[in-house]
RNA sequence: GGGCGUGUAGCUCAAUGGUAGAGCAGUGGCCUUUUAAGCCAUUGGUUGGGGGUUCGAGUCCCUCCACGCUCACCA
C-alpha cells in the first residue's frame, strides 16, 4: 500500500477511533429520501403555498465545504444533482453532536443528514440538520484548496490545474472540477443526439467485431493482440467499414455504429490511440445525399446539445443554421495555392510545381499523397465555418467509387469546422471485381508475408460478389465534434481517460 | 522522433549560487445565521530521479523520467 501523506494519517487516525467506537464508517444503507435538486425544488414549491406542510428531508452527499463558528457550522454538501448548505445548530443537535462533527468529518467525506429545509437569514436555501451520520470516510483529500458560491455559481480556489495529474487521477479532477463535469455531460448529450438522429432516421444501431483476424477500412496502423486459446494473430480494429457493408449485403439497408477505433500512431491535441467514430452505410444513397444528410444531422446535434444552431469555437463563431461551403477539392487547391492538379498528373510534375511555391514535399509521396498533404495544409485551417470538400484522388480513397467522367476521381468527400477534419464519406464501391483492383492497387495482397500490414480482405469480396446494393457510407470523428460543441483545444480533454505514459510511481 | 518549456508542502504558487517561504487545506484554541467566514497559535519539504561543478545548488552543467506547447507523422 501507498506511503500515506501527513493529511492522510490524521484522517486515518479519525478512523480508526470511530472504529474504536464501534461507528460503521461505511455503512451499506443509506436512507435518503430526495436528491438534493429535488429537496430544494420541494421546498421552493412550499414557499409558494402558505397551506403547505414544511419540507423534512433526509439528504446525502459529499462536504465540499465547512464553516464552524462556535456553536453553529455551516457546511455544503453535493451530491449528483446539486449542492445545499447544511446548518447544525447547538441548540437544535446539541453541543456534543456539533463537537462530533467537528472532530470526524472532513471535506470530501459523504455524509447523510436530515431536517428541514429552510432559508438562513441571508436567504440560501439549507437543511437545518437534526441528525447525521457518516456514510463514508474520504482518506486522502480533494485537491481543492477552497469552494465558495458566489452569486449561485460555484467558484472554486487553487483548484486542481495540473494536466498531468488531472488526466490521470480523472476521478478527482470531476470530483473538483464542475466544468469538467460539465464538458463529459455535453460528450455524452452529443453522442445521445446523434443515436436519436439516427434512429429517427430509420437506422438501425449495430455491433461489429472490435477483434478482427483482418484490419480494413482506413489506412491506419493496427495495434495487434493474440488469442492464446486460438493461437490467433488478432488485430482492434482502425475502422467499422468493412463489417458495416456486409451487413448491406446481408440486407439491413440503413445501419450505423458508434464504437471505439484504435489506431498504433502519433498522438496530439486531435488524436489519441482510442477514439470515436460514428459510421453510417446508407442503401441507395449516393455521397450527394450523404452530404445533405450530413448537414442535417449536424444542425441537429448542436442544436439539441446546445440549444441554438451556432457556437464559439475558440473564439470564433461557427454557423449551422446556413448552408455548409461546398469545394470541389481540385477548384479549392487552385484558389488557395494557384496549383491546378489537373495539369500536374504525376507525382514528380506536382511535386515540381509545390517546390516552384516553396512548399514542403514529402519525397517519395504518391500524387495522391501530395495532394491529401496539400489539403491538410493549406485548406484544412481555412475551413472554420461547415465546409464540405469533395472529389478526391482515386489512389488515396480505395473503397470509394471513381466519378463516371473521371476514373482518377473519386465520389468522395470531407467535411471540416473549426479548421479541422471532421468528416469523411464516399459513394461505396458495389463492385466486387473493381473493388479487388482497388486493393490490388493499394499494395494489398492474398500473400500476408508480402505486406503484412496491407492484408487483403477476401472475406469481405465474397460479401460483395453475393451482391451489395449502391450506397454511401460516411464516418465521423465523435472526439473531435464534442471538441468543438465543448470549445476545448484538445481531444484529451473530451476523453474520459487519455492516453498517457506509463507513469512508473 | 526533433525543437522549446515545465516539474518546490495535499492544492495553487514564491524564493540574485548563500538558513526553502506564502495563501488555502491540516492541527490546537475563540466565536450561535456564515458563505474564499473571521481572529490567535501551529505542524508540514529527499525542491521529479541520478550524477557533476562549487566553500556552498531549488537555482549552473550532464543524464534519465513525466507532462505541456510546437513541428514531423497520421487514406
Amino acid at each position: 500500500m501507498a506511503d500515506y501523506t501527513n493529511l492522510e494519517k490524521v484522517r486515518l487516525e479519525k478512523l480508526n477511533r470511530l472504529r474504536e467506537q464501534g461507528i460503521e464508517a461505511y455503512p451499506r444503507r443509506v436512507e435518503r429520501t430526495h436528491s438534493i435538486q429535488e429537496a430544494v425544488e420541494a421546498f421552493l414549491a412550499q414557499e409558494e403555498d402558505p397551506e403547505a406542510p414544511e419540507i423534512q428531508a433526509v439528504l446525502a452527499g459529499r462536504i465540499r465545504s465547512v464553516r464552524p463558528m462556535g456553536k453553529v457550522i455551516f457546511a455544503h454538501i453535493e451530491d449528483g444533482s446539486g449542492r445545499i448548505q447544511l446548518f447544525f445548530r447547538a441548540n437544535d443537535i446539541g453541543v456534543e453532536q456539533l463537537d462530533f462533527f467537528n472532530q470526524y468529518f472532513d471535506l470530501g467525506d459523504f455524509i447523510q443528514a436530515s431536517g428541514k429545509i429552510f432559508r438562513t437569514r441571508s436567504g440560501e436555501i439549507s437543511l437545518a440538520v437534526s441528525s447525521y451520520r457518516m456514510l463514508a470516510k474520504a482518506i486522502t483529500p480533494l485537491p481543492a484548496a477552497k469552494e465558495s458560491v458566489v452569486d449561485g455559481e460555484v467558484v472554486s480556489h487553487a483548484t486542481l490545474s495540473d494536466p498531468e495529474t488531472r488526466y490521470r487521477q480523472r476521478y478527482a479532477d470531476l470530483a473538483v472540477n464542475p466544468d469538467v463535469r460539465r464538458i463529459f455531460q455535453l460528450r455524452f448529450n452529443t453522442i445521445r443526439s446523434i443515436r436519436h438522429f439516427m434512429d429517427s432516421r430509420g437506422f438501425l444501431e449495430v455491433e461489429t467485431p472490435i477483434l478482427q483476424p483482418i484490419y480494413g477500412g482506413a489506412a491506419a496502423q493496427p495495434f495487434t493482440t493474440y488469442h492464446n486459446q486460438l493461437k490467433q494473430e488478432l488485430y482492434l480494429r482502425i475502422s467499422f467499414e468493412l463489417y458495416l457493408k456486409r451487413l448491406l449485403v446481408g440486407g439491413f439497408d440503413k445501419v450505423y455504429e458508434i464504437g471505439r477505433d484504435f489506431r498504433n500512431e502519433g498522438v496530439s491535441y486531435k488524436h489519441n490511440p482510442e477514439f470515436t467514430q460514428m459510421e453510417f452505410y446508407w442503401a441507395y444513397a449516393d455521397y450527394r445525399a450523404v452530404m445533405d444528410f450530413t448537414e442535417e444531422m449536424l444542425a441537429y446535434v448542436v442544436e439539441e446539445v446546445l440549444g441554438e444552431k451556432r457556437f464559439t469555437y475558440k473564439g470564433q463563431e461557427i454557423r449551422l443554421d446556413q448552408p455548409w461551403a461546398r469545394i470541389e477539392l481540385r477548384q479549392g487547391l487552385i484558389d488557395e495555392t494557384g496549383i491546378d492538379i489537373q495539369e500536374h498528373l504525376t507525382a514528380e510534375e506536382l511535386a515540381a510545381a509545390m517546390k516552384d511555391l516553396d512548399m514542403e514535399v514529402d519525397p517519395g509521396a504518391s500524387r495522391g499523397k501530395l495532394i491529401d498533404d496539400m489539403l491538410g495544409h493549406y485548406l484544412e485551417p481555412t475551413f472554420i465555418q461547415p465546409t464540405f470538400v469533395y472529389d478526391y484522388p482515386r489512389e488515396i480513397s480505395p473503397l470509394a467509387k471513381t466519378k463516371p467522367d473521371d476514373p482518377d476521381t473519386v465520389e468522395r468527400f470531407e467535411g471540416f469546422m473549426g479548421g479541422m477534419e471532421l468528416c469523411n464519406a464516399f459513394t461505396e464501391i458495389n463492385d466486387p471485381l473493381d473493388q479487388e483492383e482497388r486493393f490490388l492497387e493499394m499494395g494489398r495482397s492474398y500473400s500476408s508475408e508480402e505486406d503484412e500490414h496491407h492484408p487483403l480482405d477476401e472475406d469481405y469480396l465474397r460479401a460483395m460478389r453475393y451482391g451489395m446494393p449502391p450506397n454511401g457510407g460516411f464516418g465521423m470523428g465523435v472526439d473531435r465534434l464534442v471538441m468543438l460543441l465543448a470549445d476545448q483545444p484538445t481531444i484529451r480533454e473530451v476523453l474520459l481517460f487519455p492516453h498517457l505514459r506509463e507513469s512508473g510511481e
